[in-house]
RNA sequence: GCGGAAAUAGCUCAGUUGGUAGAGCACGACCUUGCCAAGGUCGGGGUCGCGAGUUCGAGUCUCGUUUUCCGCUCCA
């Protein structure tokens, strides 16, 4: 089987077992937006409060924020979100191709910066030691039309970015006769511009309504709340602050399940640091990232890191934790040293001091901030990808597996009684009431056994406690585990701190330490 | 957004030159069985993605549209 042909089982997988389903499927779907199902949000729930407590409840020096989604406009000025990313896309029909419309029209323009040089260049040769390139510039017939048509397609370009008159830069394109270096073809669409933010409006429209954005990264909230928590939670640096929420960006294509969708939830911790000591933290962060990843036990194979070769405006170092996806090594986390931008711009736009004073040496400082993201969808996928197993068995017939971690799984034990009668259901009802208040688990009698076992491992379900006709005698009750299929003899008072045991979070959590 | 392919029951699919919508699995009830997807009987479920057009008649032909997959493209 190919990768991509386990890629559509592992997706066909997850909307039969409800863990995820397309948005408003009735109405034909809603392109790359997602729903969680039963299943898939217990999934992810666990995932988060995996991350949470490793983060918040097991640092001293880092706590969480939950931020609004909306949030004051100028906020994404100061980011950098508004203007730097508005850029005019055109296609060319032939070579599908697509480019940036004033890149085009700037390279453009270079060419005929070219043309002029090569006039220049042919009249430095025959005037030899006599020529004078000022002169020739600005009386040369040719040159001057090339200079003059030069000029005007710039302005023209200029005057049309600065009014976002899109027809007008398409005209450029098309008065110029600008070709598709790949197809060398002027089958040009429309220009467009792709703003990557949502927007909405906020108040009546009668009442001067504005603008407001869908926060494209929730990393502003936490950086616009720096002053808040550093002084009510009395935070000396170095110290975090960690945040869960959703945020969402208009892609242009998003595709690949859930690997990428429009709307989607981050989990981020945004490390405040002393300026110069941010490599360090980068570094150790990386470390740290690395081993609550590998902790998971997919093996330490799939992981690696990749460094950022090209960085963003705002960073001195980055990297992604990439995981081995069906469809290759893909981005789960990003590390990111984001130096003192964001506080930088913060302190520039609002006019707020975003400074530390350190109470021992008395210095103030706008802090370096080291950045540890996670996409929670794409870690969702991560998980149910690498748990997705196919499996031949004794008897000739295959079982399929999800092998979620235990402190992950979204049912943790399955409560079976081995017939539907014979007072097995009684006692088997008697042992959920024991173990529901503590445990997801489901209960069930339909079918037989070996039905109802393959039902919950293709759930995931770590273990099935089946009730049968020696429990009535004994009180033991046998434990399956779905990894081995093996299965022990256990008594009823054992169960509670067995379940506990193999499906709690603190195993996990201990392991990446 | 461009190009190609696809869309029929919860799932996998069949459906002839256009003539009253099918199978297997799954689901529900009952009987039988009892430790790894057993058997039997009965039952529920589809305006064939959506909208037009051609036709006496469209799941089937034509056009449009939506969604999905593949390839480009984009990704702060």
């Amino acid at each position: 089987m190919t990768q991509e042909e386990l890629f559509k089982k592992l997706v066909a997988h997850s909307k039969e077992y409800g863990f995820i389903f397309q948005s408003s499927e009735i109405y034909d779907g809603l392109a790359a937006v997602y729903d969680y199902g039963q299943m898939g949000v217990e999934l992810k729930n666990n995932l988060k409060r995996y991350w949470w407590e490793s983060m918040v409840r097991l640092h001293q020096n880092i706590v969480g924020i939950d931020a609004s989604i909306f949030m004051h406009p100028r906020t994404w000025e100061a980011s950098g979100h508004v203007g730097a990313f508005n850029d005019p896309l055109i296609d060319n029909k032939d070579s599908k191709k697509r480019y940036r419309a004033d890149v085009l029209i700037e390279e453009h323009a270079a060419k005929i910066d070219d043309k002029i040089d090569k006039e220049v260049e042919k009249a430095r040769k025959r005037f030899g030691e006599a020529f004078d390139e000022t002169q020739f510039r600005s009386t040369n017939a040719r040159v001057l039309e090339l200079q003059t048509r030069r000029d005007s397609v710039i302005e023209r370009m200029n005057a049309a970015l600065n009014a976002s008159d899109f027809d007008a830069l398409r005209q450029v394109i098309i008065d110029e006769e600008i070709a598709d270096p790949v197809s060398g073809t002027r089958n040009w669409t429309e220009v467009r511009q792709f703003n990557l933010m949502f927007d909405t409006r906020i108040g009546a429209a009668a009442d001067g309504a504005s603008t407001i954005y869908l926060r494209p990264e929730t990393a502003q909230g936490i950086f616009v709340n720096f002053l808040n928590v550093q002084k009510t939670g009395r935070m000396k640096i170095p110290f975090g602050i960690a945040q869960i929420g959703k945020a969402f960006r208009n892609e242009i294509v998003a595709r690949q399940f859930i690997f990428r969708m429009r709307e989607f939830e981050q989990m981020e911790m945004q490390f405040f640091v002393q300026p110069g000591s941010e490599m360090e933290w980068y570094e150790a962060w990386r470390t740290a990232r690395m081993k609550w990843h590998r902790a998971l036990g997919f093996g330490d194979g799939n992981y690696r890191f990749h460094e950022h070769e090209k960085l963003a405006h705002y960073a001195n170092a980055a990297c992604d934790i990439e995981y081995k996806f069906p469809f290759g090594f893909k981005e789960v986390e990003g590390i990111h040293s984001r130096t003192d931008f964001d506080l930088g711009q913060h302190e520039k736009f609002s006019g707020r001091k975003m400074r530390y004073h350190d109470p021992e040496t008395g210095e103030s400082y706008i802090p370096y901030v080291v950045e540890t993201s996670i996409g929670v969808d794409r870690m969702v996928l991560q998980v149910l990808s690498a748990a997705y197993r196919e499996e031949a068995l004794d008897n000739g017939e295959e079982r399929v597996v999800m092998a979620i971690p235990p402190a992950l799984a979204p049912v943790k034990v399955a409560v079976l009684p081995l017939v539907k009668k014979d007072g097995l259901p009684e006692i088997a009802q008697e042992i959920v009431r024991t173990l529901r208040y503590d445990y997801a688990l489901q209960y069930d009698e339909k079918d037989s056994i070996g039905k109802r076992y393959r039902r919950q491992d293709a759930i995931g379900t770590p273990l099935c406690v089946t009730v049968d006709h020696q429990t009535a005698e004994d009180g033991t009750v046998t434990v399956r585990y779905r990894d081995t299929m093996s299965q022990s003899r256990v008594p009823i008072a054992e169960l509670h701190t067995l379940v506990g045991r193999e499906t709690g979070m603190r195993g996990l959590l201990e392991k990446q330490m």
